[in-house]
RNA sequence: AGGGGUGUGGUGAAAUGGUAUCAUAGGGGUCUCCAAAACCUUUGGCGGGAGUUCGAUUCUCUCCACCCCUG
């Protein structure tokens, strides 16, 4: 009945989400939007969360912020594995933060498995916490005997999700075994349900897009300047006080992509060209991502004659007719 | 200009006298506790022409393009 009184809680509360794939110029307009309607910002980014990491994740600086307030920035260390449990959690403290002050909560970010979290309110912070034992035990098995053997053994718990689940998807299949031996039921029902919750906020949820090619240049610019920016150095710095190359946050595009290089396989080169190609990898997922949410409003920026302004007025639009802004 | 070499999807490679394979890029998708992750799927091609042959991407000739050497 807990999530009963969430659903309640946050019944009509306002809530704006403004996304997009990487690279699209989700920050400068996430500034002005909450400058206009007085909005505090909650970065919805999984990286951008980690500290030292600020070139390669185009993080925005404290003297940036036009005096907006953000949160879930910048507050971790970059050895401190963060999940969309704890991700969530840390949000919804922060919205009745917000929320107490009589500001609106604006989502920004680019990470849309941790905002439909928030959105919907999933139910993620119950019985199955990560069980990284069970996990590295179950790992182990898929190795010696195969992809194959652990589907086989998840067919036995949850046929359902089974079906769902390729084998060679073995994080999947590992965490629906894993949330079947913690708590006793199948994921397959559980995602069932989840899937069946509306959301308790009164919204607006923005993608903001461009044409691909486009978007394309220039992630392949900006890349181009987080070298000139220092990133190559940024990396070192980050790498030696955390050496650990499995961590989360060395997974983030702009990191991971030295290791090659620091074992001699790859030129700096090689490794800036697949930093751009991880990138745009990255940006077609994310469209993927949105393109499959209901109920959002996709900014085409070719359909603003690429005039942003024209985005802008728009989205304050909609905001007005939803009741989430006046004007004032 | 002469000699040599190479031309296979956007790119890099492979193979074969009988309907072309792989990687990668590009497109689409899955996703409810590692998500900037993991996984699935798919569109493209034998430089042009002629000949040999039942049949040519493969053999021959020729043209074209590119590369190397010589001048």
């Amino acid at each position: 009945m807990a999530e009963l009184s969430v659903f309640e809680k946050y019944k009509d509360k306002p809530l704006v989400i403004l996304t997009g794939p990487t690279a699209v110029g989700k920050t400068d307009l996430s500034l002005k939007l909450a400058k206009e309607i007085g909005a505090e910002i909650i970065s919805a980014d999984s990286m951008q969360v980690y500290k030292m990491m600020d070139v390669g994740t185009a993080k925005i600086l404290p003297h940036e912020m036009q005096g907006v307030r953000h949160h879930l920035i910048d507050y971790l260390e970059p050895d401190q594995d963060l999940n969309v449990a704890d991700f969530k959690e840390k949000v919804f403290e922060t919205i009745d933060q917000i929320y107490s002050r009589g500001h609106i909560p604006m989502i920004v970010g680019g990470t849309g498995f941790y905002i439909q979290a928030i959105l919907y309110c999933i139910d993620l912070d119950d019985d199955s916490p990560a069980n990284d034992k069970l996990r590295s035990e179950l790992m182990k098995y898929a190795s010696e005997y195969g992809n194959e053997a652990l589907h086989e053994k998840l067919k036995l718990i949850d046929q359902k999700a089974a079906q769902s689940i390729h084998p060679n998807n073995l994080k999947r299949v590992i965490r629906a075994i894993e949330y079947y031996e913690t708590t006793g039921k199948l994921i397959s029902e559980h995602n069932e349900e989840q899937s069946q919750h509306q959301s308790p906020f009164n919204y607006s949820y923005f993608v903001l897009d461009m044409p691909r090619e486009e978007l394309y240049k220039r992630i392949n610019l900006r890349v181009n300047l987080m070298r000139k920016n220092g990133l190559t150095e940024e990396f070192e710095r980050v790498y030696a006080k955390y050496p650990r190359r499995d961590s989360t946050a060395m997974q983030a595009i702009g990191y991971k992509e030295f290791f090659p290089y620091l074992d001699g396989e790859m030129s700096l080169d090689e490794v800036y060209e697949q930093i751009k190609q991880d990138s745009r990898h990255l940006a077609k997922r994310q469209l993927t991502w949105f393109r499959r949410e209901r109920d959002v409003t996709w900014l085409e920026l070719d359909q603003f004659d690429n005039d942003r302004d024209k985005v802008f007025k728009y989205i304050i639009e909609c905001l007005e007719k939803k009741g989430i802004y006046d004007g004032n």
